[in-house]
DNA sequence: CAGAAAAGAGACAGGTCTGTCTATATGCTT
DNA sequence: AAGCATATAGACAGACCTGTCTCTTTTCTG
């Protein structure tokens, strides 16, 4: 598994991979960089080096291939967060380290905010499920360490730790990793910072 | 202007108006139900009854149609929150009620998450300059507020708020306002509580 | 080695996209 | 009444879109 910011990014297509790696690494930097609806299947073909036969045999529509890249860019983000995140020595230093790593992903070049907001925003309710399903893993795996931390109730400061992080990624998408950088650390440490949370 | 929530989701064009308002309601319909790219040309000349030259003397591109939308968007979304909150009797107030014209927001009949935030997602680095500009007005209003109510750094406030804002837009956008609706409550409360916000 | 599966190259179809053009009708202003 | 801006109606161009098809070549496997 891909755990570098710089395969997050995406290694791009090789030559000496087979037909259907070569297009999905292509798909999966041309759709994030440019959106779905941007980019076209011929332009995936042409910069793949890939026959449009080929293309067709591993991918019988567009949508599968959009699934395929956001099924992709789904395991390579987990897998990346879970390693940027693995030297915590328990669930409270992981939770309290999310941030500096979301921070470092922001930072990384040619961010362009998050596949699966940016798919949802682009295709509505037509979107893959996969937009969705994303983020409810991301925060069943916040609602574990919180859990594990001894945070309780744990669907509720998972769900408090992810509005913040959906708000920084939105910020820092718009204006920048600095725009974004000390509201979510101060969102984070104040969620953190103890049970005694305000009530609606 | 525009004040209710309905008049925000688009009154439509009727009949009456002169073909440029005619175009730009229809537009401003189709491109926040749908998108940017998905949204052709040739749907809003149809669903406008205008005739193609009469749009093309009015908008000389679609991406001229894009600005004119987001401005309009842009000045009725700000119209209706100043409205909302004009019962406020005072800043603190006026920012307490946010997060529940917030909550209106997204339990308003076909809402469809940020237009700007959408559309920056759709068009990235090219998208119209509104979308960028949006978020600074509204955080300067909001900064606006926190001087007024003592809040002090008010511009470190306003991120924090905003940072808030923009994750429960997401939330909402997609999972829905019950989900956004508890961390966006809290997420304010604690930002509000005081002075003694934690350091990063 | 022989057959099958996969890949390459590219023509083609049918649709949609933005934007231009011609021709005609309507209504306002002077 | 004359002239002009604006409207309607719709053909048209040229590009791009997804997806199908044929034909040839390579590569893998039994």
């Amino acid at each position: 598994m891909f755990t570098t910011l710089d395969n997050l990014a995406g290694p791009g297509p090789q030559p000496d991979q087979d037909a259907r790696t070569r297009v999905l690494e292509c798909a999966y930097r041309l759709f994030y960089r440019h959106g779905l609806r941007a980019t076209g299947i011929d332009r995936i073909i042409a910069e793949s080096g890939v026959a449009k036969a080929s293309f067709y045999r591993h991918f019988p529509t567009k949508q599968a291939l959009v699934e395929a890249y956001l099924d992709l860019r789904h395991a390579r983000w987990m897998g990346w967060m879970e390693s940027r995140l693995s030297a915590a020595p328990d669930a409270r230093a992981w939770l309290a380290a999310l941030p500096d790593a979301l921070d470092d992903w922001f930072r990384a070049p040619g961010f362009r905010g998050c596949a699966f907001i940016n798919g949802h925003a682009e295709a509505g309710t037509e979107a893959p499920a996969m937009t969705v399903t994303h983020k409810r893993e991301l925060a069943a795996r916040i609602a574990r360490a919180c859990a594990e931390a001894g945070l309780a109730p744990p669907d509720e400061v998972a769900a408090d730790l992810l509005l913040a992080t959906e708000g920084a990624i939105v910020r820092a998408q718009m204006e920048g990793a600095d725009a974004a950088r000390g509201p979510l650390l101060r969102a984070f440490a104040r969620v953190l910072a103890g049970p005694e949370r305000a009530a609606a």
